[in-house]
DNA sequence: AGTTTAACTTAGAATTGAGATA
DNA sequence: TATCTCAATTCTAAGTTAAACT
């Protein structure tokens, strides 16, 4: 027995071997692939591009080197002389922000200071905003958002910003009531286990046993560390949470000083110039170091995510641009450089810990994300023509004889009606285990004659999706037939893959895929919903009671999606707080209406300690005013209660139409900033003008 | 024709910040 | 004037998809 299980884990070890030798070779074939690329074409200009490069390469680093020294100087300056040099003063001003004021416009903008400073006023002008760009309304439209259309002509940034390295704290850890001292290596990863103190990481099986095992690879050979229990982290965790209460007491002038240099650092990284546009990036931090917080029971929770050195990061930058220097890492090179304008990316980087690649890309603000997102709702919108003729289709395929095509009838059918994902193979050894439509197994599904059936499963995120639904026979007889005889964890449709179902869709439309259907079943329901508003009856509705509609309509959209959210741990005491607040308001409100009807009807005032008015009128306006806010409260309750767990945020970002709420709002005079907060708005700016006419059908 | 992966979108948690409130 | 609350922002994990690769 033993010997078999032996035998049986070195089989296991040879095929994870294999497998990793596998991806190995095929890094290295990559990067050949890369070399070759560079090496062919370009090994002529090679060398006086490479010279190139270098004198600017140079120039930059100099004039990098002039502002410091200017920056050491200006800082002995006075407060305020210096603020105000800052505004007007172009050289100091990083490569990124000059390029797109255009020089021009800061003379002008300089001349018009001065003059404005003679007179005291402060006049704003369209350049002292950043500009807008417009793509929208250019002639070829979103075109270049297609994906793999060209993106750029010029293309320049400034690279990333890496992750400090960790400061040794020398503090130690009590093992077994002995306090032990760890090498900085062991010390850091100790310090990255107390970060997840009061997270439910800190008790998680997985977690601990990953955090453990790595955690012993640092420790010194002969370290009498060896068992978990026994560890005491309090005095670790004391100094973190030390650190932080030293960063929250900090003065207000500290504060402010750290974040002015914190934006100084910042504004040098924020943006990238594409065709000369100023566009922001989103993020240009590499990850710093930690125990890696995987969702659910993701296997590998609790191990160790690496620091990011440079040479794991790959640049895209246009070959005409400076390569960016690999600032606070002496010694460190770029992996690679790379000039491709047909993708979004300024860089990619290894994960230090899963094997896949991450980018870095543009801010949702950008021309560069905003230009597909817009195509995404135009699609959506596109299958509000095709979906009769795409719900006609499935219906007939659902009596198909070939079970292929009944599986894909019926998986349809859930994609279309419960707004599932389409729900791509996993790697349970690496990943969590969830599913979406397609990897549904039987142990999801439960049914209910005549036509209901239960679903009950992990989704994205591992967020749990339970619902019950009542279906066609047609639909409900498939299931039956799909799951009879298979085993709970087989799955349902064991005869299709997400690929099969999208090609299904490309015969409806050309760019129509599965995850389509969600959006446009979250644009089509917000639709519904605000349709249900009666225009005619807007003079009795106040701008709260029309935000509360909206989020009503919202909140429909948010169920179907299944955006969840963990219950915040405060709701039920504030809920508590919130019920007693109303009955006390209740008691008020039943004090004050005897009180109007005795002065209404001359009797004497019973209560007189009460702070009451004497006047009739005056208190019956108290009255109403007093009972408005009751309701107002009462709705307020209703409200946070119905979304103690239901995410509204995910569905106005990613999924809702953003035309259709813009044009709801001019319909009916609500402010716009009151359902989109700015960063919507500046998220969705092409959306902006739509006039109320705009339907989504 | 099936499988893998590069490139992109979508997601909730954690952190930060601003405003309300005691 | 501190504290509390909630909204906004940041972060990065975890999906989907088409194209590239066997």
């Amino acid at each position: 027995m033993m010997a078999e299980l032996n035998q049986e884990q070195t089989k296991n070890n040879d095929v994870k071997e294999k497998k990793e030798k596998d991806k190995k070779e095929k890094k290295e074939k990559k990067e050949k692939k890369h070399k070759k690329e560079d090496g062919t074409k370009e090994k002529k200009e090679k060398k006086d591009k490479d010279g190139k490069h270098k004198d600017k390469k140079e120039k930059k680093e100099k004039k990098h080197k002039d502002k410091e020294h200017k920056k050491d100087k200006k800082e002995k300056k006075e407060k305020k002389e210096k603020k105000e040099k800052k505004d007007t003063e172009v050289g100091d001003k990083p490569v990124a922000k000059r390029r797109l004021h255009v020089v021009k416009h800061l003379q002008a903008k300089k001349k018009r200071q001065e003059k404005n400073s003679e007179q005291k006023v402060l006049l704003k002008t369209e350049d002292d905003y950043e500009p807008v760009n417009r793509w929208w309304e250019r002639e070829d439209g979103a075109e270049s958002g297609k994906r793999g259309a060209k993106k750029w002509d010029t293309f320049e940034h400034h690279g990333l910003l890496f992750a400090p390295d960790y400061e040794p704290i020398n503090v130690p850890l009590v093992y077994d009531g002995q306090e032990v001292y760890l090498p900085p290596e062991a010390e850091e990863i100790a310090y990255y286990w107390t970060s997840v103190k009061g997270t439910p990481y800190e008790v998680k099986d997985i977690f601990i046993k990953n955090f453990w095992k790595t955690f012993k690879e640092y420790l010194p050979k002969n370290s009498p560390i060896k068992d978990f229990k026994k560890c005491d982290f309090t005095k670790l965790s004391n100094h973190r949470e030390a650190e932080r209460q030293k960063r929250l007491n900090r003065s207000k002038e500290e504060k402010e000083a750290e974040k002015a240099k914190t934006a100084k650092e910042t504004e040098w990284y924020s943006h990238a110039i594409v065709n000369g546009v100023r566009e922001k990036l989103g993020n240009f931090r590499l990850e710093p170091p930690q125990l890696f917080r995987g969702r659910g029971e993701h296997p590998k929770q609790g191990l160790l995510k690496k620091r990011t050195f440079p040479e794991s990061v790959t640049l895209n930058i246009a070959e005409t641009a400076c390569v960016p220097k690999v600032c606070g890492m002496p010694g460190h090179a770029w992996r690679d450089i790379v000039h491709e304008n047909t993708v979004q990316w300024i860089a990619t980087f290894e994960d230090g810990l899963l094997q896949d690649s991450k980018y870095v890309s543009f801010a949702a603000t950008s021309g560069l994300k905003g230009q597909p997102d817009m195509l995404k709702y135009d699609r959506a919108k596109r299958l509000v023509s095709k979906i009769d003729q795409i719900r006609d289709s499935y219906r007939s395929l659902m009596k198909s004889k070939k079970p292929a095509d009944r599986q894909k009838a019926t998986a349809t059918y859930f994609i279309d009606k419960l707004a599932l994902r389409v729900g791509g193979e996993k790697d349970t050894e690496e990943e969590a285990d969830t599913v979406g439509c397609c990897s549904l197994r039987v142990e999801h599904l439960k049914l209910t004659e005549p036509l209901t059936i239960h679903l009950d499963f992990l989704g994205k995120d591992s967020i749990r999706y339970t619902n019950s639904v009542e279906v066609t026979k047609e639909v409900f007889d498939n299931v039956q037939g799909f799951i009879s005889g298979k085993a709970p964890t087989a799955q349902v449709f064991d005869k299709i893959a997400p690929a099969d179902l999208n090609e299904y869709f490309k015969q409806f439309m050309d760019d129509l895929s599965a995850k389509v259907f969600r959006t446009y079943n979250a644009s089509f329901t917000l639709q519904a919903e605000l349709n249900r508003f009666e225009v005619k009856n807007r003079s009795s509705f106040s701008q709260d009671q029309l935000y509360q509609f909206y989020n009503d309509a919202n909140r429909q959209v948010a169920i179907l999606c299944n955006h969840q959210k963990a219950e915040s741990k405060g709701h039920a005491q504030s809920m508590e707080k919130m019920r007693n607040a109303q009955k006390e308001m209740e008691r008020n409100y039943k004090a004050l209406k005897r009180h109007v009807q005795a002065l209404q009807q001359g009797k004497p005032i019973q209560d007189a300690s009460a702070k009451l008015p004497k006047d009739a009128k005056a208190a019956e306006k108290k009255m109403h005013e007093v009972k408005a806010r009751l309701l107002r409260h009462r709705t307020a309750i209703e409200t946070k209660e119905a979304n103690k767990t239901v995410s509204l945020g995910t569905s106005k970002v990613n999924y809702m139409d953003p035309r259709i709420t813009v044009a709801w709002c001019k319909k009916v005079d609500l402010a716009i900033e009151k359902v989109f907060p700015k960063t919507i708005r500046t998220k969705f700016p092409w959306a902006m003008h739509f006039p109320s006419s705009y339907v989504f059908e």
